[in-house]
DNA sequence: CCTTGCGCTTGACACCGTGTCAATTGACAC
DNA sequence: GTGTCAATTGACACGGTGTCAAGCGCAAGG
């Protein structure tokens, strides 16, 4: 199995990984990717039928190499509700910026192409079963903000933790990415977690 | 003056508008625009030179029957800066809707044409600066949130303003208008307004 | 009345990027 | 050797933007 398929479609892969995130302007064509695999522009459609596919392929690629999920666990195993948001938005908060570049691709596709968009929405259906599990952890705890039901308390999170957002963040308004951090664990406390009146301490 | 050009001009940027509202759908195509206004592709050229030229335009062109200075004006009226935030919030939750066929196409285009990115951030620098100008207010009266300079606090309305989220919420979420901006004027107000609970803490 | 100006029309075309097709090459396997 | 199969080269269709040239129709105005 030396001429193994399977060889070049990683090649490809990770061709188009590369592309998307050093080209970070945009604009990654099928040709610049077979270039950077070594291979003609035909030869990619050979092993994926679409530019669509690729990328979302590439996400694919992507969340193997990066362990996701695993990433996405550690939020799991905190205790209480309110550290559990605290370690899931910093869990979701590393994970961005390396998703970025495919994620910008797919986001721009998304308009155009229903697979696209459809990887997409795939994605941020698993995200958001991890905000709505960080929210029903503060429900179980009675730390939810009153005035929320735990749909839109889900909703809210999955909203302040988008991609886009951190791309307002950092990229158009130049925060740092630990500053970014900071301020939105700071903000998803603020906004989810119950006002307590008076009675204890501030925070834990 | 009877054949008078600008008579033309009007009716491209209503029908431009009219197809971007409507065609929800996205994909807006030169074709589509001229149709709509009843005269041919090539006419459109006649008076706008690119698409993103058009787009620009009838962004403004919006802007006029839509009066949203005067609306924003509302906010600026309120004497508390917690008063002045609230009103902004509901000034600019009710221009979204109004604005979102538009804005929508314009972002559509953001990553590939670089005038139609520069109207789009030109509009987003306006709202920046009411951002800034309700935190300033805020600040003055001693209530923008610790931990916040004044800078990253309008960064951050900004972002929770942001077209985007809108879309999240109400189109993809499901949110009705009226609770969207019940709960972003509520997160606004959490997330900016110092939290006053319990008057004994480290105090300046 | 006929000419000039001009807004608009028709129709053709270049460019670019995606996706398709056909013929060919070259290597490894049996 | 021959068959198989990945990959190559080169051509082409398509859709959408933007350009160009020639012509049409209407109103003003000498």
């Amino acid at each position: 199995m030396s001429r193994d398929n399977s060889d070049t479609e990683d090649r490809i892969l990770e061709a188009t990984l590369a592309q998307l995130e050093s080209g970070g302007g945009e604009a990654v064509r099928m040709s610049d990717i077979a270039k950077a695999a070594g291979i003609s522009r035909q030869a990619v459609y050979l092993h994926f039928p679409t530019r669509a596919a690729l990328l979302i392929s590439a996400t694919h690629h992507l969340d193997r190499i990066k362990e996701s999920d695993a990433r996405l666990a550690a939020s799991r195993a905190a205790t209480s509700g309110r550290a559990r948001l605290e370690a899931f938005v910093e869990a979701w908060a590393g994970y961005i910026p390396e998703i970025y570049g495919v994620a910008k691709a797919l986001l721009a596709l998304e308009h155009k192409d229903a697979a696209a968009a459809e990887a997409w929405n795939e994605r941020m259906q698993d995200m958001w079963e991890g905000c709505e599990a960080a929210v029903r952890a503060l429900a179980r705890d009675g730390d939810l903000a009153e005035g929320l039901s735990e749909t839109e308390a889900s909703d809210l999170l999955w909203t302040l933790l988008s991609v886009r957002n951190w791309e307002l963040l950092t990229r158009t308004r130049g925060w740092s990415q630990d500053r970014y951090l900071k301020i939105l664990q700071e903000s998803a406390r603020r906004v989810l977690v119950k006002e307590q009146g008076c009675p204890n301490r501030s925070d834990g």
